[in-house]
DNA sequence: TGCTAATCGAGACGGTACGTCTAGTCTTTTT
DNA sequence: AAAAAGACTAGACGTACCGTCTCGATTAGCA
């Protein structure tokens, strides 16, 4: 009914309100961590925010709009340049899986690709997402090759595909307390190879 | 698909009935195949299984349990033995997207893996589930290890998961039409590394 | 989730409960004394039944259907006889009157009027309704015609129609406590007509 | 209906803009016709007049205030003037008839009537103008009373109040097509008595 | 042979969430 | 100063599923 009694979010005329837009992305990133996934509605977030449900509707159209811009809003995991390309890559798969863990991004990001799995917009958007963020993980791979550490014919994004799929993986299956070893030793695989003749 | 000749299964006495079972399976696997996982619901298997909820959830305490059930019924893909590492690899990554592509099997797998995602027994199945397959997997290493293909040292595991992970990704992510060529330039990068010594 | 707690009615097979029809009867009714028309939303009545939405819509399709059952419900009108028959409409009027403003039936009949208008199922089954009164009010009409009271060429039909109009009207701009005389004179122009040669 | 020439009314300063009211009028008339009282809402009157909510609110503050000036706007029925009563009634009952059959009277009548139910406002504006519409009904019987037609004591507002009454339940339960000869025979009764000895 | 027990299809139950619609209020911008 | 426009919270709409429950029937295995 909207009567006088509450100090609640008006309409600030006739454009977006700020305020709402932050408070429901709030309340998405709150329920997300406290309910996950299965427990994380349009009408959870709307009560949580305070919000109509069409405020919701309006401006993000599913459920992956959603998650996607709590994704984003994010702070960025760091990526090192150590100088070294391995502690290049491990340094980021640790930063990358701690910040998944201690945050809410782990939550909101294995949302997202389940979403994506039933719904063709988050799947597009993920798919747009994932791109940016390969070019990105590739950068690693191009100071390597600068440096002269990788060669000059292998192909960034393959390595950085391969890299984030090791990620999501863990992320996928709850392994994300991976011991630094373990990684490591995925990371030599990779610079090394695994065969006999290249090993020794 | 499970109707046809019978006009209506009925009980068969105090235990189970497995033309029952067989029909629910088949439903949910062709549920899976038309609506996809957005569409798959206990209700919808139920109703084109002719069955009763009840029955369903008696025998698959979850939607998880179906899924999986549905999943392991589904022929396994082949694991070449060529003698040679790289087309081994490349081979099973091959047949497998294949196999995904083709068949029902990938809509069930990525339906399994989001489901995951929302629901702890269905995530402690995929667990188990995926470590067996990591298993199987990794024997393709451990023959070339045999063959003095792969160095003494390699931990089977570790590369069995890197390649899990590369084919989920792509299952996850719509990519299964990936050419044989970038597969295979990634195989080669983890045979023989990327770092630029090792190339030399 | 129909946890354990709650002593809540369930279902009792695959039929009908009773007891759910009961109490979203009563709540129907309760909420429209409560709240008026304007307050009488499918959500309310299944709030305060304690009763799931979906199983209000599976029995009445339509907040009109549930309006007529509840109007139904309710106990009939006394018929007076007399023996004469202003008295017989007099007290037939009068009677109808106290009931409608007494109990919840002016309420329930004048939503039931209202939603007619928007709802081509309420008004299909107000007509049906109103037939089975009109012939019902109309046995006052018959019974003084056999009594040598009426004219032997008189529409019962048409005189009953207009009875129940003019009980209507009063329904529904609330003048249902008009004094008996008022009644009695409208009546007394019925039976002796007001003109004047008639009068005389 | 409103649309057409003008390419987005403005504001014309401090001032009702008669355009708005025009368009806002034309607009609640056309959607009841096109809609009926169902599908009324202030929401599709404000998108088919092009104009916003809070302008319609601002100058009818009900749904009901609304209704009432649209059907204030209608031209009015003919009150014939035959010097026979039962002619002047019997043609008056036909042409208002006929008036709600075949203009948008009819619906928008109907809607005041049905807003008056759950709405306190209305019914007081419908109070007020079914009183004015009763004394001028009244001057039929008045004129005939003038005339010696009817009888000198004859309360007119108790017979304007039945007639007024029929042609209420005609126009709400779908009746508008009620031949002549059934008005008419109404009309003889209330003349002339339904009692036997008067009929005689 | 007759009783018990478990299973079957069926579908109702109380609920939650969906995505849309409307109510009525608020504020900025425009005239 | 007020009109216009669209956003805002709130909540109802009617539908789809959830997971549970009870029914009546059916049949196997125990008594």
């Amino acid at each position: 009914m909207a009567e006088g009694a509450d100090p609640a979010r008006r309409s600030i005329g006739a454009r977006r309100n700020p305020d709402s837009a932050e408070a429901i992305l709030e309340a998405a990133e709150a329920v997300l961590v406290e309910a996950g996934y299965a427990g994380f509605s349009i009408e959870a977030v709307a009560r949580r925010a305070r919000a109509g449900k069409p405020t919701i509707y309006r401006w993000w159209p599913s459920k992956a709009a959603l998650l996607l811009e709590v994704y984003q809003r994010q702070k960025r995991v760091d990526v090192p340049d150590t100088g070294k390309l391995e502690e290049d890559i491990v340094g980021f798969l640790v930063n990358l899986f701690a910040h998944w863990r201690d945050t809410s991004s782990g939550s909101v990001f294995r949302s997202l690709i389940a979403e994506a799995q039933s719904d063709e917009t988050a799947a597009a958007a993920l798919a747009g997402y994932a791109g940016g963020r390969r070019a990105h993980t590739g950068q690693i791979i191009e100071r390597a090759k600068a440096r002269g550490e990788v060669a000059g014919d292998i192909d960034a994004a393959v390595v950085a595909d391969l890299l984030a799929s090791y990620a999501w993986r863990h992320l996928l299956t709850n392994r994300l307390d991976e011991p630094e070893a373990t990684i490591r030793k995925m990371v030599r695989y990779l610079l090394q190879g695994i065969a006999a003749e290249a090993g020794q």
